[in-house]
DNA sequence: GAACGCATGTAAATCGTTACATGATTCA
DNA sequence: TGAATCATGTAACGATTTACATGCGTTC
C-alpha cells in the first residue's frame, strides 16, 4: 500500500483556489506562501501535472493571452474539484495530521462548513495528544529527581506539552 | 549531494545515553519517546546498525548476560562519540532545525555547555522566522478586507505568528 | 544571430515504507 | 515435537532530491 500522495491535492487547491495557473505559478506560490509547511521541487511538478491532466483532474488552458513563452497553464476540471472535495473532507488522523494546514490553506471561504468541521477534528486530536503527552511526562518526570539525568528528554516533552496545548487553545478560539 | 541522514545520529545519541541497546530496545525507545518527533521502520534500523558496525561508528557488545535469544547488543564507540557530538554541535538551520527536538533528546546534562548553544541558535532562527511571518501577514492581510477571500491562508499564517511566537518565550525562558 | 535566461522536462541516486523471509526460542 | 512468537534480515516499490537537458525568447 503505497503512501498517499500530497501533491496532487496541493495542485487541486491552488488551481481551485487561484483559477488558471502554470507551473512556474505554482512554484512561485510554494515557495513563498506555503514552504513553511511544505515543499516539493520543479521536478516533482511537471510530472505530476501531466498526470493529472491524463487523468482529467486538471486540463490544459487555452489562453489567448500570454502564448509567446512556452509557459503551459493549467485550470481545475469537475473532477478534480471531486477529488480536493474528498480530500478535504478526509479524516483527520494522527497519520495524516501534518497536512492540516495545508488543507486549511485550501479554503478561501471563512463560512465554509469543511473549515469548521476539520478544525473540530483537529481539536480533538490535539486534545488527546495533550492528555497522552501528560501522562507520558508525569509517568517518567513525576519523580523531580528524574530530571537531571534526562534534561533534554525532559525539555522536549514539556514544550511539546506546551504547544500541544497552546493549539489547543487557538483551535477552541477559531470553533464556532 | 545526499540528504544528511538522520537515523545513525539518534542511533548513537541512544547508544551514548543508554549503555547497551539492541536493535529490539531502539525500535522500542523510537515508539514510546520518539514518535512524536521522528519515525523510523526496522527495516531501515537494522541495516543502519551493520553499517554502522563496518564504519568502527559502534560495536557488538559482547555480553555475556542474555545471550540466550538472537538477540544483538551495541555500544557506541569513541568514534562514534565523535560523530554524535559534531552532529550535535552543527549549526542549525532552517533546512536542519526539524531535527533540533531530536538532538535536544541526545543530551542527559542540564549543564552541558552545548545544550544552550543549541537553544541560543534555535532562538535566533525562531525569532527571525516570527519577523518574516509577521512582515508577511502585514503584506497580505495588513488590508483585512483581504482576509475574507483568503480565509484558511490567513488562518495558518496567523497560527504561525503564535506559534513561533510561543517557542521564542518559551527558548528565552530556557536559557541563561 | 549568438549568447544567455528561463519554463519545462528527464535521469539517476537515495530515502523510506510495506511486505515478505529467516532462524532461533518458547510453549503447548 | 511442532506450532507460534519474536528479533532480525531482505526485497520491491514509491517518493523525493540533485543534477543535467531541451528549446523557446530576449537581448546585446
Amino acid at each position: 500500500m503505497p503512501r498517499p500522495r500530497v501533491l496532487p491535492y496541493i495542485i487541486l487547491g491552488l488551481l481551485n483556489k487561484n483559477g488558471t495557473m502554470s507551473g512556474k505559478d505554482m512554484i512561485s506560490e510554494f515557495k513563498t506562501d506555503i514552504s513553511e509547511f511544505w515543499t516539493v521541487s520543479h521536478s516533482q511538478l511537471y510530472p505530476e501535472l501531466q498526470r493529472m491532466v491524463d487523468e482529467k483532474q486538471i486540463k490544459v488552458a487555452e489562453d489567448v493571452e500570454v502564448k509567446d513563452r512556452k509557459v503551459i497553464n493549467y485550470v481545475i476540471e469537475a473532477k478534480g474539484q471531486e477529488t480536493l472535495k474528498r480530500w478535504l473532507a478526509e479524516p483527520i488522523t494522527l497519520k495524516n495530521d501534518e497536512l492540516t494546514s495545508l488543507k486549511l490553506y485550501c479554503i478561501s471561504d471563512q463560512r465554509a462548513p469543511i473549515l469548521q468541521q476539520i478544525l473540530k477534528q483537529c481539536l480533538a486530536l490535539h486534545q488527546q495528544k495533550v492528555v497522552h503527552l501528560k501522562a507520558r511526562k508525569e509517568l517518567l518526570f513525576g519523580d523531580e529527581s528524574a530530571i537531571k539525568g534526562n534534561y533534554g528528554h525532559y525539555l522536549i516533552l514539556s514544550r511539546a506539552i506546551e504547544r500541544e496545548s497552546d493549539y489547543v487553545n487557538w483551535l477552541q478560539s477559531k470553533i464556532n
